[in-house]
Order: structure tokens, then C-alpha cells, then sequence
RNA sequence: AGGGGACUGGUCAAAUGGUAUGAUAGGGGUCUCCAAAACCUUUGGUGGGAGUUCGAUUCUCUCGUCCCCUG
């Protein structure tokens, strides 16, 4: 039996203390999905666990690319799997705990990416082709060899528009038949999907304040650190909130408070966000703390939802 | 206390004696190789009251709130 505990919930819900008391209490090592806690030097603007806080469990994925790589899906899917296996030899359960719901969703349902590898040549072509005649005749592209996802994907969103024809380029199949094919998946794992959540106010405040925490701690310096080492705008790691932001900052446009309340209006946008892909996801248990108003009371919920699977054993 | 000015969604602005317009915040959603990305969509409003008028957010009066000036 493949078992897996996923633990998840909106940015600043308190997901970190909770994952380690979670892996204490079941025997369980942590590993990251979060696209931008991979990132060595990038530590204060990702809120990343730190080793004090860690107490002794181990954690995957975290601080393991340079921030001048690139880094997505597909990469993250490799490197998770190994862990997945490395901890099952050790006879401990997998905890996948961090805010990235797709990347979840790949390791969850295996989705199959490696059809081809990434071909940067032809995404620049079609990008500029995009750009000479406009989206529109991009989008015109695609309709002629899948009108399924011409339907679907709207000519301003020339990133899914690109890579629904690099699809088809490379594989000879509409995009929108893999799609539907793979959705039909079931999880390998028998896991357990903990959604955290909390009265959106009151969320939005613990973002904000963490923000200004995180400028207080030094995150220009971070980014300035970044910078020294070469990171650039256009890299996956600058497409962290509160990295781009704060290198436009220090490129001279606009001041810092402004750059501040970007950093925290994103931030409040990318929750909602997390929350939209996490109500849509099945099988997922809510935990609402506005209702389980401490880790102790969370854990119990959980645990026993653990029992109930089968994840772990009945006492 | 006297004089002047302002009041339009949560915020900032536009407009008109005849369907109140934007921006922004907020809400909802899409998502299968940059996902902390990219994209789609949407709820809110003329300070209260009275008058003139077929019709007032617009004109008049009054009350309220705020700002400025004088004392």
C-alpha cells in the first residue's frame, strides 16, 4: 500500500508548524511541494522552514536547485518520486506539504509530462510569432490542429496557447485528447489531501503582516544577495512574490513602500488563487481553523482521518 | 462663532435635468512542462430629508460629515 499525506492550504495558514508536529506524531518525513522554496538563497521571501524549526525532520525538495536554474513540474515529479521511495525504504510515511496545488496534483495522479523533452527553440519561435501578427493568429494555429483546445484556451493566453501546439508538434496528438486521457487517472497512492484554511480576513491579515516581517528580516538584502549571484529577471526564481518586485525596486522604479503593497495585494491574490484549485481538487478534507483553533485540536482531526484510511494503524 | 468649498461602490476618479462610466481593491473561475505563472469572469455607488420637475445624482432649501479661511 502506497500511503501518502498531503498537507496543504493557502500561503501564511500556518501549514509549516503544523506539517512537522503532523510528522512527530505519525513517524513521517516532509516533503516540499513549493516552486520556490527549491531555491537555495531564498530563504526569507519563501518563509521557508528553517533548520531550528525542523527539529530533526527531515525534509525533501528545500534548497536543493540554484536560483539561476530553471525549475518546473516535470523536474519537481522526478525529484519527488525519489524521495517517496527513499522514505518508504525506511519504513516512514511521505508528507507532501507546501502551497504549489499543481504540483501536487502531478505527483498525486502521476500525470504523464515526459512525452518529449522541451524543445526552447521552437516555444521562442512561436513566442515571436505571437508577437509579430499578434495572439490572435497564434490562437488560429491551434485551431486548425485542435479545435478542442483552440475552444478551451483563450488567445490571451498565448503561455497555454504555445505549449497546447508544441503538443501537437511534437507528439502528432491534440493536447486536448492527452488532457482528457490523463484526467481519467486514478492515484496510485492511497493518501489523505488536508486542505488548511482560515476566515479569509484574518488570513489576509497574517499575510500582510508577514510581508512587512519579511523586508524587516532583510529580504532586500536577499535580493540583492540574488542578484550579485547572477539571478536575472526572466528566471523561474524571479517569478517569486516579493523577488520581482523588489528587483524592480532596486532597478529604480518606484519606492519601496510601493513595492511593499504589491508585494502584499499579490500575495493576498495568490491565496485566493491556491484556495479556487484546492475546492476544485476531489477528495479533499477542509480543515477549518476557525473551527480546530489549535495545532493539538488540527492534529486530532487529522489523525483520525489517518485511522480511517488505513495510513495509520488503529490504537 | 462667521464666511467659503466639498460630499458619486471599500478606495480614487468621470459624467449628465433622461440607461450613472472607469480604475483599483474585493468575490468567483480556468489550469496536465516557467503554476508564487498565465488567463477568464463578476458583486457593490450618487450622505439623510424635503422642494421644483413628466423625470433630480445634477437645480433649490435643510440637516449631517469633512476641509479651508477669519476670529
Amino acid at each position: 500500500m502506497k500511503n501518502l499525506v498531503i498537507l496543504t492550504g493557502p500561503t501564511a495558514v500556518g501549514k509549516t508548524s503544523l506539517s512537522i508536529n503532523l510528522a512527530k506524531a505519525i513517524n513521517g518525513e516532509i516533503i516540499s511541494a513549493d516552486s520556490m522554496q527549491v531555491y537555495k538563497g531564498m530563504d526569507i521571501g519563501t518563509a521557508k522552514v528553517t533548520p531550528d524549526e525542523m527539529d530533526g525532520i527531515k525534509h525533501y525538495l528545500i534548497d536543493v536547485i540554484e536560483p539561476t536554474e530553471d525549475f518546473h513540474v516535470v523536474k519537481f515529479k522526478e525529484m519527488v518520486e525519489s524521495a517517496i521511495n527513499e522514505i518508504y525504504a525506511k519504513g516512514k510515511i511521505p508528507i507532501i506539504c507546501g502551497g504549489t496545488g499543481f504540483y501536487i496534483q502531478a505527483i498525486l495522479y502521476d500525470i504523464d509530462f515526459t512525452e518529449n523533452e522541451i524543445d526552447k527553440g521552437y516555444r521562442k519561435n512561436l513566442e515571436d510569432y505571437a508577437v509579430k501578427y499578434g495572439n490572435e493568429a497564434l490562437h488560429a494555429k491551434l485551431k486548425e490542429i485542435d479545435p478542442v483546445s483552440a475552444e478551451n484556451i483563450p488567445a490571451a493566453n498565448v503561455k497555454r496557447v504555445i505549449r497546447a501546439i508544441e503538443y501537437y508538434n511534437q507528439t502528432g496528438e491534440q493536447f486536448s485528447v492527452h488532457n482528457a486521457t490523463q484526467k481519467e487517472k486514478n492515484s496510485p497512492y492511497n493518501f489523505a489531501y488536508f486542505v488548511l484554511n482560515d476566515d479569509r480576513n484574518l488570513l489576509y491579515n497574517r499575510i500582510d503582516a508577514r510581508v512587512d516581517k519579511m523586508i524587516e528580516d532583510g529580504l532586500v538584502d536577499e535580493v540583492k544577495a540574488l542578484v550579485k549571484a547572477g539571478v536575472k529577471k526572466g528566471m523561474t526564481a524571479m517569478d517569486g512574490i516579493g523577488y520581482k518586485e523588489l528587483l524592480d525596486y532596486l532597478e529604480g522604479d518606484g519606492t519601496l513602500c510601493d513595492a511593499i503593497e504589491l508585494i502584499k495585494k499579490k500575495s493576498r491574490n495568490y491565496a485566493k488563487r491556491q484556495l479556487t484549485w484546492f475546492r476544485r481538487e476531489k477528495e479533499v478534507i477542509w480543515l477549518d481553523k476557525t473551527v480546530y483553533t489549535s495545532d493539538d485540536k488540527l492534529l486530532d482531526v487529522i489523525l483520525s482521518n489517518l485511522r480511517e484510511k488505513g495510513i495509520i494503524e488503529s490504537v
